[in-house]
DNA sequence: TATTGCTATTGTGGATCCATACTTAGGGAC
DNA sequence: GTCCCTAAGTATGGATCCACAATAGCAATA
């Protein structure tokens, strides 16, 4: 996902599985991840998970404390927050770099995502479908320091994002259509202006409703 | 300097000293970084090493290609230009969250940090001090996040800064030190709007003549 | 009965050892 | 003379083993 080159085998491999199974849920925010099992299940020995763990530890995916070793970290309302200022500044600069290598396939790719998010509503699949339908419209950004950013920016609040949308009625699904579609229709306008505007708007409205519901942050989530 | 709790004793002091060492310019972009060398050299096995560097990748200080070992990456003029923009939108937003909590003894270090800045003019002691002064502004941002995603993007730019500051004259000081003026003058007067006015040109005109630069990204620097 | 201290178990941190892949140098063939 | 192929050397990747710190459970005493 985010590493390009990749590192060795089996480091990137566990991290990637780790982090695959933090951001679906698998594993929740105060949770305690021991080496000695994810060795086992993931297969191999507890090297890797050590340099995997400390991989996702500089992601800010787990936390790691010295002898005590590693957890998911818990978030406040505060922090999630400001990761949604951060994204809210660094999602606009990556669309207006990626607006201008964007192909017409590009654009129906995108497209074809939002048709499917508005046929399907599960939460589970709406996470991941809202999450394609703004990497594709980040896929013209070559910049990989600039992509690592906003996908660990996205990584960083994946759980309060689903912890909301599981508690949210069909209502709001009306309000993020109509931004994606008012994104889209800038997109193929390919006025980067008005993209950046609606992405923006679109970060913020999300960012001013998540900090509405402070219960998301209670940790029975 | 950047992760706070710290991860085991080893694997973050190592990971220190090779941040320290690629900052400070011992170990330069394009540089191999052999395993087996590091480990005799700052005391310990190889194990706590490959943690340190799986960390730096992380960071983006260093680049790992399996079974090849990892080196300092060399960056290209987009890419740098990429970060400086990156800087752009992240570091005003971290001085908007620090304004509210900058002590009048926060402020007091600012000026002191400049009057230092304004006196002695090495190249190696200006990168210190100057690096120094903007991350005193951001002192009140609480936010380790931002705070995180705001040094790396310094270490990362680093080399180039030092470059460019190496075969720059004495008249862009004068510019520096304006700049500088202007930012402490607006956090003086509490005023968050002018001041992150005033370090978005700062930032964006030291990009810009970053890019009429290219000779910096030759890689005999 | 509650609290404190000790002990045993568990889990992380670090070092050494082995397998594998890359690199480079040397020799041979065209 | 140059280019390619092969082989030896070197560096990284992975696994097992040992040391130490933390935690939890149990017992003893106030």
């Amino acid at each position: 996902m985010s590493d390009g080159p990749a590192e060795s085998a089996a480091s990137s491999r566990i991290a990637q599985a780790l982090r695959d199974d933090i951001l679906n849920g698998s594993i929740a925010p105060g949770q305690r991840l021991r080496q000695e099992d994810i060795a086992e299940r993931l297969g191999g020995s507890r090297l890797p998970v050590r340099e995997a763990l400390r991989i996702l530890a500089a992601e800010g995916l787990v936390q790691i404390e010295p002898n005590k070793g590693a957890r998911v970290p818990l978030l406040d309302p505060g922090e999630v927050e400001t990761l949604y200022r951060m994204r809210e500044r660094l999602e606009p600069l990556a669309l207006s770099e990626s607006m201008a290598n964007l192909s017409s396939a590009d654009l129906a790719e995108i497209s074809d995502i939002q048709r499917r998010i508005e046929q399907g509503v599960d939460v589970t699949e709406f996470l991941i479908l809202d999450r394609e339908f703004h990497m594709a419209s980040y896929t013209g950004c070559s910049d990989e320091h600039l992509m690592l950013s906003v996908v660990r920016l996205w990584n960083s609040t994946q759980h309060y994002r689903r912890a909301f949308m599981s508690l949210t009625g069909s209502g709001r699904a009306q309000i993020v259509n109509a931004e994606h579609r008012l994104l889209m229709e800038a997109l193929e306008r390919r006025d980067t202006e008005d993209a950046e505007l609606y992405l923006l708007g679109h970060i913020r409205r999300t960012r001013k409703e998540l900090v509405r519901h402070p219960e998301i942050f209670s940790t029975g989530s």
